[in-house]
DNA sequence: ATTCTTGCAAACTGTTTGCAAGCTC
DNA sequence: GAGCTTGCAAACAGTTTGCAAGAAT
């Protein structure tokens, strides 16, 4: 988690609501904290909706799915489904860009960037002929060093 | 449509199924045959349903995500959900390697192939330290030009 | 005071499963 | 003939929506 990217996100977050005249009620700020904290890489809907009852706080999951949907009109968060469909949310920030490496044999997903793919995803768009507003990138495959004896199964 | 392609993966599919014990039913076939032809580039569940019913034939939903299910786990499709959650199906096939482009007012997918980019991800893989047993890239954006006839492979 | 927000419960969609009848090997 | 396959219908999970009560401005 990067604060200086949980705090940058949280004020964007909030000039933009209150300038499309949404009200900061209780389950709205709820969501959006929980998204600034751990929305930076991808989370699950159900995870957001555990989190806010962890807190005792309010946010039902009717209120999570749309809150989520506002977001998303605003441009604040990606949604991306899980492969089973699972809707995966992501806020949308500039400094928090990276591509995912999904770790095939622990099912675990990391963020990454890199430089070189950057550019030659900006060239593949210019061979195309396309203007790009987006892209996502996914990477599996296995760490070659593990990182510990238990995770081998 | 790829015809090559069609007939080296029905082919190939063929032989898993068979080697794997299972019974060439009319409902296993159908999807199968429609994978061939349909689903060298991403296509949902729904729409391999409505081919079967079209052509009278048997398959129903059910038959279909049974077939669809045995055929992931032999390695002979790839799963992945369209954002909104449903199911998407792709054959695999080595001859079949591209990645997706999404026109973002249309919503219209196509598929294309970039050797740059393929060069970048296993640069990115390498520059990770992980060992890559896959990779997918989508690209989001508008058209500029008219589409021409070599970026559809 | 007015209008927006929230939670509940019910509706919906896409997917999975139990079971009896039919078909493949 | 034995056992896998299939279709139907019911079960299921995640998400969406209608509505009445409660909060923000």
């Amino acid at each position: 988690m990067d604060p200086a990217v949980r705090d940058g996100w949280l004020e964007r977050a909030h000039a933009s609501l209150v300038a499309a005249g949404l009200r900061l009620g209780a389950a709205r700020t709820g969501v959006v904290e929980v998204l600034a904290r751990d929305g930076q890489c991808l989370i699950e809907a159900r995870e957001i909706i555990d989190r806010l009852r962890e807190r005792g706080g309010p946010g039902s999951a009717a209120s999570v799915y749309r809150v989520l949907d506002e977001l998303r009109g605003l441009g604040l968060v990606r949604r991306d489904a899980d492969p089973d469909g699972g809707g995966r949310y992501e806020i949308v920030f500039a400094a928090a860009h990276h591509h995912h490496f999904v770790d095939v044999e622990s099912g675990s997903i990391e963020s990454f960037i890199d430089e070189g793919l950057e550019a030659a995803i900006q060239e593949a768009g210019r061979r195309l002929g396309v203007r790009l507003t987006g892209h996502s990138v996914e990477l599996r495959g296995t760490r070659t060093r593990p990182q510990s004896a238990q995770e081998r199964p």
